[in-house]
DNA sequence: TCTGGGGTCCTAGGACCC
DNA sequence: TCTGGGGTCCTAGGACCC
């Protein structure tokens, strides 16, 4: 078996070929080799989730307002998005790279890097032990995917998107600096729109352009953070992707409207049910906060954000939604028509994590106890319905 | 053309304390 | 009386990613 020593490090950046959309041609047959559209339906407010490559043909990608997509493709087969399917075929999927490795790092539903390092006596060169998995992955469950290698998950990042689909592109040791010559600035990741209009104004429109800057400068120009990632980015230089925990953690819930709102019944329904939702997946993730955050957005889709934090901890839906009623009221002056709500805690901790509780503790610990109850019902499977969302809904519209 | 939903990290300013 | 500098926490907004 041949193996190739020169790699220091391999890492493996593995990510699955337009997944939701091939997920689907896949349980449905009659949909392989049309132009697939996962999203929101044609005719409402949303956006394009995933495609099919042979609906990327028209033009149509990820992120594009439905309604564009059915004018560039009318005939496209619009599905929604069934994130339970994905999720499902996303484990299977991970347990297969876990045959290969355990130093898996998965860092979306349909991506992972996997280390490689010190594998070779087991499965050869980078190039056989990619097409290994490829196929294994393939023969499994029937999905395509694309394999890029590097010595820095960076590179290797860059690798896998640079041979999409079915791919498998190896940066070699010394070729890092003409492999990333090759690419196109917007094709680097971590370049969004915001600093590809700046780069353009500075006259910076090719990675090796880039290269011409000096860390101060950019650094002067784009901020200590930005302009040290961009010196590194165009070097090839490991940025640290994903190497560092996340360290603050929150759960939000957010609502678009068919129709732009300025009801004020209609907002704090909404809020309510977004509350309830938040609290309950706070408490299914065992995660406690101080900290709730509203979200607006405006009809002319500007936004705007609110936060509070609390010296005690946040144990209830209610507390949530009163909370939220307040950011809303401090943000809201009532006549301006609202796009969009939402609501979430913020900084989350262990909810194991002991708390001294001092005057409330006796509400506190009764609303404790009946989220939790509710909670449990749920889990089970019943179908609660908080006394005050049932009122509210069939509470007559303000005379 | 008209823009979802769920996140993370960074920046900058203000408050407050020492 | 007016004056520092540093540190931490909070908040709002922005950029970016999947």
């Amino acid at each position: 078996m041949k193996t190739d020593s020169v790699f220091t490090s391999r890492i493996l950046h593995v990510d699955l070929d337009a997944f939701y959309a091939a997920v689907e041609q896949n349980e449905q047959p009659e949909y392989a080799g049309k132009a697939v559209i996962i999203g929101a339906a044609p005719g409402k407010r949303g956006v394009v989730s995933a495609c099919s490559y042979e609906a990327r043909k028209f033009g149509i990608h990820s992120a594009m307002p439905v309604s564009i997509a059915k004018r560039l493709c009318p005939e496209a087969v619009f599905l929604p998005v069934r994130m339970k399917l994905y999720q499902e075929v996303s484990v299977k999927i991970m347990n297969i790279f876990n045959e290969f490795t355990p130093d898996i790092c998965q860092i979306s539903i349909d991506e992972a890097f996997l280390d490689m390092t010190g594998t070779d006596r087991l499965f050869g060169t980078i190039e056989e032990t990619g097409m290994m998995i490829k196929k294994a992955v393939k023969d499994q469950t029937g999905l395509t995917i694309s394999i890029g290698a590097a010595e820095s998950r960076f590179l290797a990042k860059l690798a896998s998107d640079f041979g999409k689909p079915d791919g498998l592109h190896i940066v070699k040791h010394g070729d890092e600096l003409g492999f990333l010559d090759q690419l196109e600035l917007k094709d680097i990741w971590g370049l969004g729109k915001k600093t590809m209009e700046r780069l353009t104004d500075l006259n910076i429109t090719t990675v090796k352009g880039l290269r011409d800057f000096n860390e101060n400068s950019l650094k002067t120009i784009f901020g200590q953070s930005a302009g040290s990632f961009l010196f590194r980015a165009c070097r090839g230089i490991d940025i640290g992707m994903y190497e560092t925990a996340a360290k603050s953690n929150s759960i939000s819930n957010e609502t678009t409207f068919q129709e732009d709102v300025n009801d004020r019944d209609v907002l704090e329904l909404v809020l309510l049910e977004l509350s309830h939702h938040v609290m309950f997946r706070a408490l299914k993730e065992n995660k406690k906060s101080k900290s709730i955050s509203l979200k607006l957005r405006f009809s002319d889709f500007t936004s705007t954000t609110a936060q509070k934090t609390f010296s005690h901890y946040i144990h209830s839906a209610e507390e949530i939604y009163s909370h939220s009623i307040e950011l809303l009221n401090s943000r809201w002056n009532g006549s301006s028509t609202i796009r969009l709500i939402g609501t979430g805690l913020l900084s989350l901790e262990d909810g194991n994590k002991p708390e001294q509780t001092e005057l409330f503790e006796d509400a506190f610990e009764k609303k404790k106890k009946v989220e939790k109850a509710v909670f449990k019902l749920k889990t089970q499977g019943e179908k609660i319905t908080k006394a005050s969302l049932l009122n509210n809904k069939i509470k007559p519209k303000k005379e």
